[in-house]
DNA sequence: TCCTTGGATAGATCATCGTCTAAACAGTGA
DNA sequence: TCACTGTTTAGACGATGATCTATCCAAGGA
């Protein structure tokens, strides 16, 4: 569990889209960004995380879910990790996974339209 | 300019990610539309076109913003209008496109984590 | 009609991605 | 220590994607 970076990276972004122009390292922070929820596999890992009791889940659980190898689930799961979208937390046996909301939000603010005609 | 259809499809989608777990048709949908986004180059022309005096731009506005070829500007413009998220109408010499703003909406809406705990 | 310019399409190439199997690592309990 | 279960890593393979050059289509002006 080492390099979740672009957690800290996307402090610098960024106005609304429809605000302003990227730049062209901004663009490449939430470029990277969307690449890693650009599946349906990882769009779902994270709905089934964040919306999971207590806002975590074990691979346990999300395995299950899918018809689809551990190794598969496992490489899905980096991903998201190394994006910064979500971090695992090793508990016993079990390694819990939880979203970064403000990964989330930031992501949504960027999309916004609002107050931005 | 035909398939637009995602733009329809987005009709059924969706939940914030944070309050219930994605269907595999949602998960997949969303998908087509972050995979869109998932590009610097196609980041930068969405928010070059949404931010855009008039909330639109030609295509020539657009070329000169990257030190790309005419046809991979244009291959980039195609992948977001097939997602729904742009349209092109051509009017005279010039191709002028601007963005949906709906869809933008509803995938930030979808990212939102505000009263999801 | 022909030429010029704006923009899209076709087809090729190289890189990246999603998935798999096999193997390794990390804990738990006997 | 050994065996068992949960999870990650390594390496391979086929599919998809970003970019290019060459070509084509559409509109405007001589």
């Amino acid at each position: 569990m080492s390099k979740q970076l672009p957690l800290v990276a996307m402090d610098a972004c960024c106005a609304p889209l429809a605000r302003e122009p990227l730049t062209q390292d901004q663009a490449a922070q939430l470029a990277h960004l969307f690449k890693a929820m650009a599946d349906p596999v990882r769009l779902r890992l994270l709905s089934l995380i964040a919306s999971h009791a207590g806002g975590e889940a074990c691979v346990c659980d999300l395995t299950d879910a899918f018809e689809l190898t551990g190794p598969t689930i496992s490489h899905h799961l980096k991903v998201l990790r190394e994006s910064g979208l979500i971090t695992g937390e090793r508990r016993g046996t079990w390694i819990y996974y939880r979203v970064h909301p403000e990964v989330l939000a930031r992501l949504s603010a960027v999309l916004t339209t609002t107050g931005a005609g």
